[in-house]
DNA sequence: TCATCATATTACTATATGATAATATGATTT
DNA sequence: AAATCATATTATCATATAGTAATATGATGA
């Protein structure tokens, strides 16, 4: 039975292909940095390079991505340009994922504890 | 008040590294379509190659980041290796997800309403 | 032993993209 | 008008990686 090309056919390419976009964007560092930057409220350029010291032409290169994508609006004012967080279930996300790397680091360390038993034995 | 930095210097590169890691391999249409098709339960690479239209050496690539990052678990039977899904919490993080650009997707379905009210003047 | 099957690995190519320097734009101040 | 500041854009370079062909490994059956 085939059933596993029916599901996957199901899943349409465009859906998955979006699914990966919004994935792509959290799996950079200084995109993570920007965003965690904005968790305490909205912030302009200059502020975000001062936060994540990254570069300028950086900095306003990834906000053009995370507008575009909506993960953060954009709102001019008077000189500079105010960034905010447009969609708090990011951080959500990222507690879910924290909480998975924290438990697989758990067991990772339980297990080098098991290793530890055979430990001291060539003393 | 400098308090930005102090927020972001808390947040450990290594940490941010392993969260940018772990949405990194979510991040290819080739990778959630392996997850999505081990959803139903554990399949062989064999099933995997088939059930996805992916090449094998490319299969077999992806299971191995898949497995080092602790997403499948690898279980040899016999012949064939059988992978399945070690973190179901994958599936609630697509769901956000899903959600997110669903609701993402209507807001912009009613914008594009709200300019087709200017429609029908010119005909 | 030889052929075949299942999986893994290696080498290679093509592409995408992160970082940065240089430049542009446009507003404000001197 | 010239200088300065805030942000955006462009061009460029370096790196990472997805896909694939070829090969390796190792088990099973003829």
């Amino acid at each position: 039975m085939d059933c596993g090309i029916n599901q996957i056919a199901q899943i349409s390419p465009t859906v998955l292909n979006r699914i990966a976009e919004y994935f792509k964007v959290l799996s950079e560092v200084s995109r993570l940095q920007i965003l965690c930057c904005l968790k305490s409220g909205s912030k302009n350029v200059t502020e975000i390079i001062d936060a994540t010291g990254l570069g300028q032409a950086n900095v306003s290169k990834h906000l053009k991505l995370l507008t575009q994508l909506g993960m953060v609006n954009r709102q001019p004012q008077g000189v500079s340009v105010y960034y905010e967080i447009a969609d708090p279930s990011i951080f959500k996300i990222c507690d879910i994922v924290c909480d998975r790397i924290a438990t697989a680091l758990e067991s990772q360390n339980q297990e080098i504890e098991a290793f530890s038993i055979f430990r001291g034995f060539s003393d």
